[in-house]
RNA sequence: GGAGAGAUGGCAGAGUGGUCGAUUGCGGCGGUCUUGAAAACCGUUGACUGUUAAAGGUCCGGGGGUUCGAAUCCCUCUCUCUCCGCCA
């Protein structure tokens, strides 16, 4: 969330920037300040009446400890009175505070400076791309025909066993994405992230700090007997193992990678979007994270575009780079590149990773704050992004290298593969 | 699942109703000494809020209560440890 005391200081800044993000209610931003105010003043006004009280105190133990009760018992009297005059205000104090930060964290992030506006996918930029579109026959097939051809993945056993989008993956199928999964991990710890394997459900709290909760409850498998929820993705466990921490300078910038299953609801999608691995309930993903100082993370959210993007050249897809304009940016972004490689056989471009800098907003949220130089405690930055999410690779990574006798791998995915062709 | 013990500052560990936001040790930082370092010695060292700066307020796992006053007493929740049971 937004800072209130940023928000206070920038106010009309706020609202514009807001504007290009399409936050419909404006008069928020003032409603905050105003209520802010009004909290300020409560809060002098009682914490004044606290000091007398406190003050009293001391001085009844003090006198107690001399014998002098009646003059105890007068200041008893005192106290008694400031606190009947108390209790008011603060209730009042602590439902104002509640009613300020339940609006407060309705506000999204500000989208930085370089977010083009729009309104939708369709105005999201293109940025960059790379890879050689690949010359299919005719006849070449979608992914989800490949996949029950080549025996990798059986979906109707997946359904069977759990629900539809529960994806079975048995031999080659599996091995591949163990290959995948593995080349991964081996990539982003080269350069220099910490390999970790959280928890896959997370509390309350957890889930609470990287904005899961309270808005987006329903994207997650809830279970119910105990509190917890399945993760959505490895950021949620990963960017928590900080949370109500103070780092120190010289510990940043923290660089992180996770490989974990990812559940999903994703409640009311049907038709030819979802076919084969294009939209499931349960994936395979790994996330890279970094935690910097503010005026690093720029630099950091560069340096993470430009390693997802070598990725992909190793695996030789077709990729373009979208920044995405301002309404289609997620809640807690402040600007965010997505990554998508073209799948031949479908003619579609798939969203494979997302890279985001999230500035401060995540940060205040999970209090994670770092000591600079000067002893000051503050904020820090967190940045995300998949490197990569499995399924629509493996759909492009299929579909655009099928040949007549099998499916052609990258080079790089040899020696974790096992073979450079997957065959029947 | 059953029984018991515990949760205090970066760490260890005192503190059972009042000058306790907290003794002490280690660690950290600064200094003296030294060619330099170590050792020794001296000083300093939690967070949030607030302010030009202060004062003040809040925080001893979370929440609630008793009291003029709570780290300390009561209730409740969470977590950790030990023993037993079960178990990959």
């Amino acid at each position: 969330m937004l800072q209130i005391s940023y928000i206070r200081q920038n106010r009309d800044f706020v609202k514009e920037r807001l504007a290009v993000k399409h936050f419909a209610q404006p008069g928020v931003v003032d409603d905050l300040i105003r209520m802010d105010e009004e909290l300020r003043q409560l809060k002098s006004q009682t914490e004044t009446m606290q000091a007398s009280i406190n003050a009293l105190s001391k001085e009844i133990g003090m006198l107690m400890g001399k014998g002098q009760r009646d003059e105890a018992e007068a200041k008893k009297q005192e106290v008694a009175s400031l606190k009947s005059g108390m209790a008011e205000k603060t209730s009042a104090l602590a439902s104002l505070e509640d009613a300020l930060n339940q609006l407060l964290v309705t506000l999204p992030n500000l989208p930085h400076e370089s977010v083009p506006q729009g309104k939708s996918a369709a105005d999201n930029v293109v940025d960059g791309k790379g890879g050689k579109m690949p010359e299919l026959p005719a006849n070449a097939k979608p992914h989800w025909e490949l996949i029950r051809e080549y025996d990798l993945i059986d979906f109707e056993t997946g359904a069977k066993i759990t629900g539809s989008g529960f994806p079975l993956f048995k031999g080659k199928g599996a091995r591949l994405q163990r290959a995948l999964i593995q080349f991964f991990l081996d990539y982003n710890t080269e350069a220099g992230y910490v390999e970790y394997l959280p928890p896959l459900m997370v509390n309350e709290a957890t889930a609470y700090g990287t904005g899961q909760l309270p808005d987006k409850e329903g994207q997650m498998y809830h279970v119910t007997a105990d509190g917890f929820y399945l993760i959505p993705t490895a950021e949620v466990p990963v960017t928590n193992v900080y949370r109500d921490e103070i780092l120190k300078e010289s510990e940043l910038p923290i660089k992180m990678t996770a490989y974990t299953p990812c559940f999903r609801r994703e409640a009311g999608s049907f038709g030819a979007d979802v076919r084969g691995l294009n939209r499931v309930h349960q994936f395979d993903k790994v996330e890279i994270i970094q935690m910097t100082k503010p005026e690093r993370s720029y630099h950091a959210l560069e340096e993470m575009v430009n390693h997802v993007e070598r990725l992909l050249q190793f695996l030789e897809l077709p990729y373009r780079i979208l920044r995405l304009c301002g309404g289609d940016m997620s809640f807690t972004s402040a600007l965010t590149f997505d990554f998508e490689v073209y799948s031949a056989a479908q003619q579609k471009w798939l969203e494979v990773s997302s890279v985001s800098n999230f500035e401060s907003f995540q940060a205040n949220r999970m209090k994670i704050r770092y000591k600079d130089e000067a002893g000051k405690t503050q904020l820090l930055h967190t940045l995300n992004g998949s490197s990569l999410a499995l399924p629509r690779i493996v759909a492009a990574l299929l579909e655009n290298n099928q040949q007549e006798d099998g499916i052609k791998l990258p080079s790089v995915l040899h020696k974790y593969f096992g073979a450079p062709v997957i065959q029947k």
